[in-house]
RNA sequence: GGUCUUGUAGCUCAACUGGAUAGAGCAACAGCCUUCUAAGCUGUAGGUUCUGGGUUCGAGUCCCAGCGGGAUCACCA
């Protein structure tokens, strides 16, 4: 409807004054509440054409409109400002295409659809995830979605990085101090238990440096010089880097030990994947790329697009780019991270056609990303110059940023485990459903409690650092999950309790409609614009904002209105088929932000 | 210091990419449960959108300068 009203538009300032204009300038805007009209046309980008008075111009255009355009019953000019009211029927058949598709707004993915590579989440194997990670799971899981939504074939990856001097710090910990703990005997979860080997890595190794550097400024070094010393030369990092080497000689015990280790890792992962609600295609393994990438490396070399030092390393030159010397080679020959996601690159892309990839990783590695992308584009990788870094800012915390070393992290497994106790907490209190089960009391203080933590991190704008404040945790009321989801469960209510009394939604042919029906009527059609918006925008929070305005909008409707006690059988009906519509709009945007919705709450 | 990013109500966040009088939720105060679920609804109060210029019919949004946060500039990943 909106489109060919645009069409008109341009074809009035064609009729009018014989001028062209782009579809961008003709779009229409939501008619501001206080003014009298549903859309608005802005004409000020069409006086120039005309030469004429903003106001003269918004009145001719708005008389041509009425004319040729079935759709608009009326206008009214404020300013530059065209105000058109949109009739009944127009609304009505509006109404009939939504009711008519369960999934609204949406685009199917095709054959000849571009497929789009994510890669989210990519944990290291020594500590557990914490509330960072959780961000980054939300929001790649959240981005899969809407690109998928937005007509595209997705491929969700991971990539582990399961090798390194951190996982030789938690192997050589658990084999000194671990007395052959395994998740079993300990009760702990697999990376839990691992994280705590971390952290008594670091706490011997600090012991040991500190005591080193007493002696080495006893010997007369300055208290830097024997610091820093003290850190290359303790014993326990020495042992953990020969573990390092052993490791990379593929030494049996080592390697032994390493998967038995990352296994209990794994199975740790798996269950806070689970209750984070994410998951995906192909995950690849640090182990298995990070000798990949040095042949595309040379074979850059040789095309001249990186150059040897004397030394043997290395590097590109991207100054011409306005950026610096980057290494790509160590001078021993081994590869850096660079190079590994080079390699990475590589295997993906004979693993699948990609378009687009999206990397979701933090923003402290914006600079990283940034050089990938050129050097991608100039070895040949079609999708490298467009490359999307998903860049997301920190979680703080009320006192400054996360840190291990001080232990003010927030575990993503306790939190999980905090979101669902205060759901059930809450909801005991109400009071609501005594007469549920057990289990169906959990799984909802599930649904709710795991909503409140999703919505309440996916809402805020990725790009911006947000504050988390454990004290007052998350709130479930106001701009919530809950309230969404509460919303949700009122009108499956409604709807359940029409399907008693014989009543199946269905669109009367003609009525009239009210103000608020038509502006429920309008948000409900916007579902559409807001997909497509988020996935140009990559913007899982625009589809959160959008589910909290129609969520509000209904609450306000549910309270000036009844649905089953309307006047007439036709509003009844009206009124179902809205609710009904409403919901499913709330369950399929929800959808997109991977929460789910509760039938009762 | 260079580059990138951010600055909106006491607090946490919006604002459909340049449109009309900048909106919500917390917190505060005042109301609404005999009526489809009160995790809800209504009202009051709260703003020089960091500062100063510029671009134009119009700027929280774009450009320039400055100030304040954050990130990054490793033969770490």
């Amino acid at each position: 409807m909106e489109k060919k009203i645009t069409q008109t538009v341009i074809e009035a300032v064609k009729a009018l004054y014989g001028q062209d204009v782009e579809e961008k300038q003709a779009g229409l805007q939501k008619t501001r509440p206080e003014f009298e009209g549903n859309l608005t046309l802005v004409v000020f980008p069409f006086v120039k054409i005309a030469r004429k008075k903003p106001e003269e111009v918004a009145e001719e255009i708005g008389a041509y409109l009425v004319e040729h355009c079935d759709a608009v019953s009326k206008y009214n000019v404020v300013k530059g400002f065209l105000n058109l009211s949109i009739n009944d029927s127009s609304w009505l058949s509006t109404l009939a295409a939504i009711d008519a598709d369960e999934h609204y707004g949406e685009k199917q993915a095709t054959e000849e659809s571009p497929l789009v590579m994510i890669e989210y989440s990519s944990p290291n194997t020594n500590k557990p995830l914490h509330l960072g990670h959780v961000r980054n799971n939300l929001l790649g899981w959240s981005l899969a979605q809407i690109m998928s939504a937005n007509g595209n074939k997705v491929v969700k990856t991971n990539i582990v990085n399961d090798r390194g001097i951190h996982i030789c710090k938690s192997m050589l910990a658990w084999l000194k101090y671990g007395n052959g703990e395994t998740p079993e005997t300990s009760g702990k979860k697999g990376d839990h238990l691992i994280g705590d080997y971390y952290v008594a890595f670091d706490k011997h190794y600090k012991a040991e440096c500190d005591e080193l550097a007493k002696q080495y400024i006893a010997e007369g070094m300055t208290e830097d010089a024997a610091k820093e010393k003290a850190k290359q030369e303790a014993p326990l990092i020495k042992e953990a880097h020969e573990m390092l080497v052993k490791w990379e000689n593929n030494d049996p015990e080592v390697r032994a030990l390493w998967s038995k280790m990352n296994e209990w890792v794994y199975a740790g992962f798996d269950e806070t994947y689970k209750a984070l609600g994410v998951g995906f295609d192909k995950i690849y393994y640090e182990s298995n790329t990070y000798l990949e990438g040095k042949d595309k490396v040379e074979e850059g070399l040789e095309k001249g697009f990186f150059y040897r030092r004397d030394d043997n390393s290395v590097w590109a030159d991207l100054t011409k780019e306005g950026l610096d010397e980057k290494l790509l080679l160590r001078s021993d020959g081994t590869s850096v991270y660079m190079t590994q996601d080079i390699g990475t690159a590589k295997l993906r892309f004979q693993d699948f056609p990609i378009d687009q990839m999206i990397y979701v990783v933090g923003n402290e590695q914006n600079y990283h990303f940034q050089v990938l992308s050129i050097l991608l584009d100039k070895l040949g990788f079609k999708w490298g110059k467009d490359l999307v870094h998903f860049s997301y800012g920190m979680v703080e915390l009320p006192n400054g940023k996360m840190k291990s070393r001080e232990g003010t992290v927030v575990d993503a497994d306790d939190l999980i485990a905090t979101m669902i106790a205060d759901a059930r907490q809450t909801s005991d209190e109400l009071g609501k459903y005594d007469d549920m089960s057990e289990e169906e009391k959990q799984e909802i203080a599930r649904i709710v409690g795991m909503g409140a933590l999703k919505y309440f991190i996916l809402k805020v704008d990725a790009r911006k650092n947000m504050l988390f404040n454990p004290a007052e945790s998350i709130d479930f009321n106001g701009n919530t999950g809950p309230f969404i989801q509460y919303t949700y469960a009122r009108i499956r209510s409604i709807l359940r309790k029409a399907a008693a009394e014989g009543l199946t939604p269905t669109l009367p042919s003609a009525v009239e409609m009210n103000e608020k029906e038509i502006a429920l009527t309008q948000k409900i059609s916007e579902y559409g614009a807001a997909v497509a918006q988020a996935g140009k925008d990559y913007s899982p929070s625009g589809i959160a904002n959008y589910c909290y305005e129609l969520t509000k909008s209904f609450n306000q409707f549910y309270h000036d209105y009844s649905i089953l006690g309307a006047d007439t059988a036709e509003q009844k009906q009206l009124r179902l088929v809205l609710a009904a519509n409403v919901a499913k709009t709330i369950k399929n945007g929800m959808a997109l932000l991977g929460i789910e919705v509760p039938e009762r709450m």
